[in-house]
DNA sequence: CCGGCTCTCCCCCGCGCGGCGGAGGCGGAT
DNA sequence: ATCCGCCTCCGCCGCGCGGGGGAGAGCCGG
């Protein structure tokens, strides 16, 4: 219908079997042209500024630079940047997450069959309104804001001090603390005025409310 | 190519004229069959359970059963349910969330142009490997999980509870309370006993914890 | 070798906290 | 009219907690 020209895309993949493979399913549509490739993240980038494409399969593990950060750099650097599918293997791949958050506009399985590839390719192209607006971006931007950079005290704590203050956001009380450590009653009391003192707290339930903040517990 | 017979979907909104139009739109596609109506979330449900449809849009906001149940139900129900997609107006609304952790296949923005929508409608007919993979799901299970469904005792709380549990969980000492609420501290401790023994915690630093556990100080 | 850090433990003291029972007012539901 | 839930306060009591100061043992690095 409407097509005067074509969508154009970029390949950025390390392995150049992938690369060919995504070209020949591409070829196959006419609406569809591959305007360039790149094998690493540094090219991707540079690539991109060149062929100025409309969408660009990006992978996620590529030498130098990996596909996030090449992703971050083509939407802060371009004025009108493509949109970014980032490709991934497995997909509870914790990159999904960070795709997310730099702005990719969405994610692709290197299983998917070719019929999904190519309609993937012409939906980003078009909008983004269908399956990946805004709000799932900030979905992904508060499960990082959840675990940011622990306040310096985390690492200040000593290795028993963490552990009194896990204890102590379990809600254990100070003698039953020394009974799970296995330590008299006056060692976990000096350790919970360390910490108290180290993260500034008045009492233990703002060195609990701390510990939630910190995302302290997130490790457990 | 290969379209022996056509996507059979089902339409549910509870407004006419959205059915109407989105009627329209996929009525103009050869590929695209409209099937079956619904304008309740409970209709939703015996509808599909008899149109037995590959794709299924579902406004949130309806009467009796809200989509994201309505999902729910038929998800749960058939053998062999098909994809939902969950329309939305507003892409910051809350229901994404629920419509991912249900098992939606997607969810679709009101403004979205005809495009997008016939795209998306063949999209998710075919499969879900490209923008929504079981990693998204997870991702909002995570966010579903920090915030379940309130532990009973959070209906239970009265309003001067909530408050004063709030202000516990801000490290606040009981005078403290009392100056911020300007009522006398003997209240303050009533409160803070009704608190404790809603929440089945000993002391106030397993009821701040219990706040925490229980997502209540989400709405911050 | 000595200073610094950590972990261990002790004393005393003051106080906030939580548990107990009681009381009055006020509004809605029965 | 009665009851019940909520909010408001009062007293008393015991105790866990936090602050202060001190002390010995092990370990590491200057």
């Amino acid at each position: 219908m409407t097509r005067p020209s074509p969508i154009r895309v970029v390949l950025a993949d390390d392995e150049r079997m992938v690369r060919t493979a995504l070209r020949a399913i591409l070829a196959a549509e006419p609406d569809l042209e591959v305007v360039g490739e790149a094998a690493t993240g540094a090219e991707a980038v540079s690539v991109v500024r060149e062929c100025r494409p409309d969408v660009v399969l990006m992978d996620v593990r590529m030498p130098e630079i990996d596909g996030i950060r090449a992703t971050e750099q083509i939407l802060a650097g371009l004025d009108a940047p493509p949109r970014i599918v980032v490709v991934t293997t497995f997909e509870n791949d914790s990159y999904v997450y960070d795709a997310l958050r730099v702005g990719a506009a969405g994610f692709l399985l290197k299983r998917a069959d070719a019929d999904a590839l190519v309609g993937a390719v012409r939906l980003v192209a078009r909008s983004d309104t269908l399956l990946f607006p805004a709000a799932v971006r900030t979905l992904a931007a508060e499960h990082a804001r959840a675990c940011p950079a622990p306040p310096q005290w985390v690492a200040r704590l000593t290795g028993r001090e963490s552990e009194v203050l896990r204890h102590m956001a379990a809600g254990l009380t100070n003698a039953e603390i020394a009974r799970r450590m296995e330590v008299g009653p006056a060692t976990v009391k000096t350790h919970v005025a360390s910490v108290l003192a180290k993260t500034g707290a008045r009492d233990r339930t703002q060195a609990v409310i701390a510990a939630y903040e910190a995302g302290f517990l997130r490790d457990r």
